[in-house]
DNA sequence: AACAGCACCTGTAGGC
DNA sequence: TGCCTACAGGTGCTGT
């Protein structure tokens, strides 16, 4: 479900309401989201209070005043929700921490997101590629070079950049008039920079707009996202491209929908 | 050793 | 109404 925008939003709030605040009671309603498994999460963080709460790529991160660290993955439905003590919670509550009066609740019916501890020494980087806002041309240059994939999937890969997932990747792929199924490493340089120049700026206007709801996400206070509305091809197959008016085109690349329009999104393109 | 393909899960929307 | 299929903001494993 989410991506770095959505996941930033969420930070943004938690973050708000919940630094310095005293984890009064951990309630585990499913042990399995929960890494390493067996894991005793509720005896670590019950009594702690969260000293910082940040993101890298999808990951946000919560850190206890005892130095221990854990991070939080969404995955495609995965909601932190953060509610009165008597809300009644929604089906597929996993976690919940109570805090004074209210209670963060970790909600994930598809169960691919979970909650992994770090511990004092563990790491949030593994496998993640530079943040893109951050990202510098060369950087994203020199990974492009590295692989025959499609620029789409090559986006996708968390390894590669830390943070775009669907949606933004069409988008971004709109944004800089790029076909999404040229080989990553065809991609010309004016084109990277361009490349990149778009992701982030789609980024910024996401973040704006607090992300994109598409069925279910929300932010932390159960607030839905804007950024749908502004989606040039993302969900809209068959619908007129707002720049040219040609149909946008829907197909499958490394499994997933992609979204492009195929008169301003040339292979040829430079 | 990179990459495609599939598995992991549940919910929902649309067709018949 | 009910049954079936397709699809969904992600990732991690498998085999080639």
């Amino acid at each position: 479900m989410p991506e770095l925008p959505e996941v930033q939003t969420i930070v943004q709030s938690l973050a708000r309401v919940l630094i310095r605040r005293r984890i009064d009671a951990v309630y585990i309603n499913r042990q399995d989201v929960i890494r390493p498994a067996q894991f005793d999460l509720a005896s670590h963080l019950a009594g702690r209070s969260l000293t910082h709460i940040g993101r890298r790529g999808k990951k946000i991160i919560l850190q206890l005043d005892d130095g221990n660290r854990l991070y939080v993955h969404l995955g495609m439905s995965g909601r932190l929700s953060l509610e009165p003590s008597q809300a009644p919670a929604r089906p597929h509550t996993h976690v919940i921490l109570q805090f004074q009066s209210d209670q963060l609740r970790f909600v994930d019916p598809r169960r691919f997101g979970g909650i992994f501890w770090l511990g004092t020494d563990g790491s949030a980087e593994q496998g993640l590629g530079p943040e893109p806002l951050l990202m510098r041309p060369r950087q994203l240059a020199l990974g492009l070079r590295g692989t025959r994939r499609s620029i789409k999937t090559a986006l996708l890969d968390q390894s590669m950049i830390a943070g775009l997932g669907n949606i933004y990747a069409d988008e971004a792929l709109f944004a800089a008039g790029i076909d999404p199924r040229v080989p990553a490493n065809k991609l010309t340089p004016k084109q990277i920079v361009r490349l990149n120049r778009a992701i982030k700026q789609v980024l910024r206007r996401a973040l704006r707009h607090r992300g994109s709801t598409l069925r279910d996400y929300r932010d932390a206070n159960g607030q839905a996202g804007r950024f749908q509305k502004l989606h040039r091809v993302y969900g809209r197959g068959a619908k007129p491209c707002t720049h040219c008016r040609t149909a946008i085109k829907r197909i499958v690349l490394g499994g997933r929908s992609t979204h492009f329009c195929p008169n301003c999104q040339k292979r040829s393109s430079t």
